[in-house]
DNA sequence: AGCACGCCGACT
DNA sequence: GTCGGCGTGCTC
């Protein structure tokens, strides 16, 4: 006899483990690595979960329950997917269940609901409180709600615990549901049915002889038939468009002529099949392309460092054209700010219906499908190019031949939020290990890591330094702001140089883009005559003063009051504005060029996708002619009539307290410089700063990367920086702030004995030292290259689970940051 | 994560 | 004497 056949799952719980279920005979071709099952657990609950691996060994310390069901037929990934799953969660220290919760889309995530109806038993309403009679009368006119949505309107926090009570009052019944959110879209088709005889169907004309329209309909959909063949198969509505007979067909298919069934489509948007379109390359870009061939001979990564405006796009696109051609899949990452309606249309143009593009402005559903696409849950020909943001590593590629990570210098590749903070770039370079895919990353301006990556032969590494359409690279000038005050050459927080570029780029009706690395009207507001400052009541942070709402707000928590009329302090209403952000700018602009039609980019005013496109959308149609934006501008827009690109304050990006701030600086204003002079003309890059002499302006100014580079490198081998050296960000948190600082010295303390004392830096109270009243402090391990790094993380994870169960530093929050950024 | 079991304060 | 607080520990 077979042995027993043993399913360990991966359910979404904050465990390291699996768990073991038995496969009941009935499900033993079913269940197989990769797929979603139904599952008991506990008393009543039961979870979606998903299967790992199959064994036979039964387990010797407790009972397996069984599986109840499986929910999907082929696996969602594969044994290598899941080999990356593991070495995410070992790398970045999370669980294996955190990684599943990152990368399935919502609707395949393993979980579970209960619905609600009352019990009909029950009578005592006078045993509920207020509260509990709400709930039970809304479950009376709502039979079979389900847990969230009572949680919604009554609270997440308090339904749960109402709701415990009302079953315990035996007031509602519970029922364990599994909700399949994703419902494919389906389509219904008619057909001769296939149990008819050949010879029944020569009876119908004599049959249907007076019934006229259903003749009608059954000889449209006989036209093709021909003996022996399956019929045709006709779209119901397009039938019922050309014969309009609802009712003939309902007799038709009651008679059992006509049969009517659905078949699911998929909600991918498909063009019409494309014959695959590419631009013809240049020379120079000719040459990258042959050489990314030859480096990828022998190096599995390749950095391409080409300058803005360089075309790296087009040579991305012959990449994927090969690999498509030689029947392997892509996947292509961009930051999410990068994925415009443009890039989409460009992708679509070129390779039709065989790409797929994975992002979170697409529904769930359109992200579901893709993922059953690749993973072969669905009967659509596989997509062989997913354009993709950061969590886009995670698809089921099946034969993967090349990752692209385009602009891989962008932060936002890092998730940083919740675990697993993984940064997908590098990632990626872990898929391409484990898959066989080679993987290319592409930026004007690389990170340090990579570029030094590069040129010490990790990665292979090729150039493009021309420019697309000879453009000519922008002219950069740097005004000083020092003697602009001196000199009083200044309107509002214009300098002469840069008014008078503005002035000249309206008079030609050309365009402007300004750069405020801030946002909101100004940072804070300060009482004159005292010198007070309005902090947020939770966070360590002063609010920031917001015009348009006339309102303090804090960027952390968004708590937010009205702007005082007078300071509690001492009662002047001298009240004043410090600093300046997007919205002041905005306003100085509106005044000193009164014939202009500015718009703002920021948090503030782009909340919304909707609303950051038509900004967008209004900039490129010309509506309006100054931009004025922080962060947001500088991703991958290209925008034709851009003259001038001034950044207002260079200072505040420099001496963020950071050691990669200057990397950070030199990027931000290469990349917006990038924005200026794309047609015609050379572009104008003004520049204004109170240190015209710091080494990173200079380094823009001469467009000298390298030098950026290496300057940067000497400092980080100097202070045991990456790439010389790992870094784990310890954070600690806790609502009190004895607490975190006893916990915090301890822990390093620990640290400093088990490994160096250079090696553990701080412990040091965070940049914003309490966030929604929770004090927070910090330590930075950093370990040499040759660390084991395994051992590392071991020893920190053996600490802080000493220090958790230590009495007096119950409820304290560690979270482990590895590669921060 | 949830949920049960378990041991100490304010209530009919 | 009981209801209920959330600390601790387990779930295949």
């Amino acid at each position: 006899m077979e042995p027993d056949t043993y399913a360990e799952v991966l359910l979404p719980l904050p465990v390291s483990g699996t768990f073991t279920y038995h496969i009941p005979a009935s499900l033993l071709l079913k269940v197989t690595p990769g797929v979603r099952v139904i599952v008991p657990f506990g008393e009543k609950k039961s979870y979606t979960g998903l299967v790992r691996r199959l064994t036979t060994e039964p387990p010797g310390t407790f009972l397996p329950k069984e599986i109840s069901r499986v929910l999907d037929a082929r696996p969602l990934l594969d044994e290598k997917h899941f080999l990356f799953w593991e070495w995410m969660a070992d790398y970045y220290l999370c669980t294996p269940g955190e990684v599943m919760d990152a990368a399935l889309p919502a609707g395949l995530k393993p979980a579970h609901h209960f619905s609600y109806t009352i019990d009909p038993g029950f009578k005592t309403l006078g045993i509920l409180s207020e509260k509990e009679r709400e709930i039970f009368f809304y479950v009376q006119t709502h039979p079979g709600v389900l847990d969230d949505e009572l949680g919604k309107l009554y609270g997440k926090r308090k339904a749960p615990a109402l709701i415990k009570t009302l079953l315990k009052k035996e007031a509602l019944s519970e029922h364990s549901q599994m909700i399949d959110t994703y419902k494919p879209r389906t389509l219904r088709y008619i057909r001769i049915s296939p149990r008819l005889t050949e010879d029944e169907i020569r009876q119908l004309p004599k049959k249907l002889k007076r019934a006229q329209r259903q003749w009608e309909l059954f000889a449209a959909c006989a036209r093709d038939w021909s003996p022996g063949e399956p019929s045709h198969e006709f779209l119901k509505q397009e039938l019922l468009r050309q014969y309009p007979f609802p009712g003939a067909l309902s007799s038709l298919k009651k008679k059992g002529i006509l049969e009517e069934y659905e078949l699911p489509v998929s909600r991918l948007e498909r063009g019409e099949e494309k014959q695959i379109n590419l631009k013809k390359l240049t020379t120079a870009q000719q040459q990258v392309l042959e050489q990314i061939h030859h480096l990828f001979q022998e190096k599995n990564t390749v950095l391409l460092h080409g300058v803005t405006s360089s075309g790296k796009t087009e040579i991305y696109f012959h990449l994927i054209h090969e690999q498509i051609q030689q029947g392997k899949q892509v996947l292509y990452l961009l930051p999410e700010i990068a994925i415009t309606g443009q890039m989409i249309h460009r992708l679509r143009e070129a390779f039709g219906d065989l790409a797929g593009i994975y992002h979170s402005r697409y529904s769930d559903s359109e992200r579901i499908e893709t993922w059953l696409n690749l993973s072969g849950n669905d009967n659509d020909k596989p997509l062989q190019v997913v354009l993709g943001v950061r969590a886009a590593v995670f698809l089921p590629f099946r034969d993967p031949g090349l990752i692209i990570v385009d602009e891989e210098h962008e932060t936002s590749y890092k998730q940083d939020s919740t675990a697993p903070r993984y940064h997908a770039r590098d990632a990626a370079v872990m898929l391409g290990h484990l898959t066989g895919a080679r993987v290319l990353l592409g930026s004007a301006t690389p990170s340090i890591e990579s570029y030094f990556n590069a040129r010490t032969g990790k990665y292979g590494l090729t150039e493009l330094k021309e420019r697309y359409t000879r453009l000519a690279m922008p002219e950069i000038q740097v005004v000083d702001m020092k003697k602009v005050y001196k000199r009083r050459e200044i309107r509002g927080h214009l300098s002469y140089a840069l008014y008078d570029a503005i002035r000249e780029t309206l008079d030609e009706r050309q365009q402007v883009i300004l750069f405020q690395n801030r946002r909101g009207f100004s940072p804070y507001i300060q009482c004159a005559d005292c010198g007070w400052i309005p902090y947020c009541k939770n966070c360590d942070v002063s609010l920031t003063y917001h015009k348009n709402s006339n309102r303090l707000i804090c960027h952390y928590c968004g708590y937010n009051i009205p702007v005082p009329e007078k300071c509690p302090v001492c009662g002047s209403t001298h009240l004043h504005t410090r600093g300046f952000g997007t919205e002041k700018i905005e306003e100085e602009i509106r005044l000193i060029f009164p014939d202009s039609h500015p718009a703002r980019l920021d948090l503030d005013t782009a909340h919304t996708k909707r609303q950051y496109l038509s900004i967008i959308r209004d900039f490129e149609e010309k509506n309006t002619d100054i931009l004025i934006g922080t962060q947001m501008i500088t991703k991958g827009l290209d925008f034709g009539h851009v003259r001038v690109v001034g950044i207002l304050n260079a200072d505040n990006l420099l001496h963020f307290p950071d050691f990669r701030a200057w990397e950070r600086s030199y990027q931000l204003m290469a990349q917006v410089s990038g924005r200026a002079g794309r047609k015609d003309k050379q572009g104008h890059v003004i520049i204004q700063t109170y240190d015209p002499d710091h080494p990173v302006i200079t380094d823009v100014l001469n467009h000298d990367y390298f030098h950026m580079y290496s300057s940067q490198l000497k400092e980080r081998k100097l202070f045991h920086y990456p790439p010389f050296f790992r870094l784990i960000r310890i954070t600690l948190k806790h609502r009190k702030n004895d607490t975190v600082s006893q916990a915090a010295s301890r822990l390093a303390t620990m640290l400093k004995k088990k490994f160096k004392d250079k090696n553990v830096l701080g412990p040091q109270y965070a940049f914003i030292p309490r966030i929604r009243n929770q004090y927070i402090k910090q330590i930075l391990l950093k370990l040499e290259r040759d660390t084991d790094k395994a051992a590392a993380k071991n020893i920190l994870q053996e600490f802080e689970k000493y220090l958790r169960e230590t009495p007096g530093f119950k409820g304290l929050q560690f979270i482990n940051d590895v590669d921060p950024m």
